[in-house]
DNA sequence: GTCTATACTTGGATAGAC
DNA sequence: GTCTATCCAAGTATAGAC
């Protein structure tokens, strides 16, 4: 996190890299709690505890500290989620998997965070590129979870991994604004409740013609 | 569309009309094309032609105009898929339907004024219940559509219509956002047409179990 | 009804003291 | 590295002429 560091880790280093942190952590709070627009240089200082001078010192534009505010919720979702994933080796799981993972990013407002850089990189200049850059791992592993829980099963003719992960984060990111728009969270989930119902039809029709067939020598 | 217009229609009321239409119209392109931050009085008037004081004038505030501006791309899309989604009674039709909806919403970028009011109404104060309220309608026509398409078949067992409504609103949404990030509507159809394919195999589900049930009497 | 001019506010970014 | 002070641009909204 630290920029270069290496020379003598000294206490003033120490220092300037916790407000690093600092602005980094009250930029994502700022993009989550006022969105985009709101979060200008101003409130993110407020927030940190610190002068609004440090956002251009340390970070350039307040563009710049966002998309480091918005590594860092990377960082944090990838960290959490790819052992979570790892292991939804059927369609079942997965639902399951995806259920924990829409709870756990709806409380700690990781998807509101993308949404408001992906909505803002639409009028930004250049936003866009850096943006898509950041989500791309994250599609990554949605695409991996897809082909560990569809496996050679026939469902993976008819819906490719690459369709399913674009359909599983559209999905994320529009119950999100749903949720965000009538306050209520609950709705989504009972959804990815039915999900899971309608993904253990999926296994079962699975199991029951994967025996039957003769390929794979 | 005028205020009130009890009088007689003399030409300068039909001017002022002119004025309003305008506002509104250059109030949606600005929406679609520089997002909520970017669509300011200044923007939309120099798009309509005309004077910024007007907006303040004929709509009391930007945002009034904002939402008079998302009554309008309401008003045109009930128009036009009313007709388009009444006919669909089986899930293969509806995800048709879906296809050219979307195609069409994607053109004329009507979700992408949908999605900059819902993102701000997160931000601004009392601005939520009302991009709420005009979104009702729409998700009253998509849980209807939900419901002709399937019918008392038992995937409504399954996915009640007022779940699928939400999934499908949410899928339109998300496709929109993460198409307008990688400039790329095609994926987003490409997954549609995957989705025909699974509506066909839920129809043809559907009609393998119908006859052989007995409820209804 | 429509315009120009202006008061007021907020935000990005920099300069210079410490 | 961090602060205060400041410049400049852009936005909302209103006043007043026409």
């Amino acid at each position: 996190m630290a920029k270069a560091g290496p020379r003598a880790g000294t206490l003033r280093r120490q220092l300037s890299a916790d407000v690093r942190a600092a602005l980094v952590n009250a930029a994502i709070a700022a993009l989550r709690e006022t969105g985009y627009a709101g979060a200008s240089a101003r409130e993110i200082a407020r927030r940190a505890g610190c002068s609004q001078a440090l956002v251009f010192y340390h970070f350039g534009s307040v563009n710049d500290l966002l998309l480091a505010a918005l590594d860092e919720v990377s960082a944090r979702r990838m960290a959490s989620y790819r052992g979570l994933l790892a292991h939804a080796t059927s369609v079942t799981a997965l639902a399951a998997a995806a259920r924990d993972i829409l709870t756990a990013d709806l409380d700690a407002g990781y998807v509101r965070v993308l949404i408001e850089m992906i909505t803002a990189a639409h009028a930004v200049p250049g936003l866009g590129d850096q943006v898509a850059e950041r989500l791309q791992p994250w599609r990554e592993l949605t695409e991996q979870a897809a082909m560990s829980a569809l496996g050679r099963s026939p469902a993976a003719r008819l819906l490719p991994p690459g369709d399913a992960a674009r359909a599983l984060v559209a999905g994320f990111l529009g119950l999100e604004l749903l949720a965000s728009l009538d306050n209520d969270r609950a709705a989504a989930l009972a959804l990815l409740d039915r999900a899971g119902s309608l993904a253990r039809l999926l296994d079962m029709l699975a199991g029951l013609r994967l025996p039957g067939r003769k390929e794979d020598r």
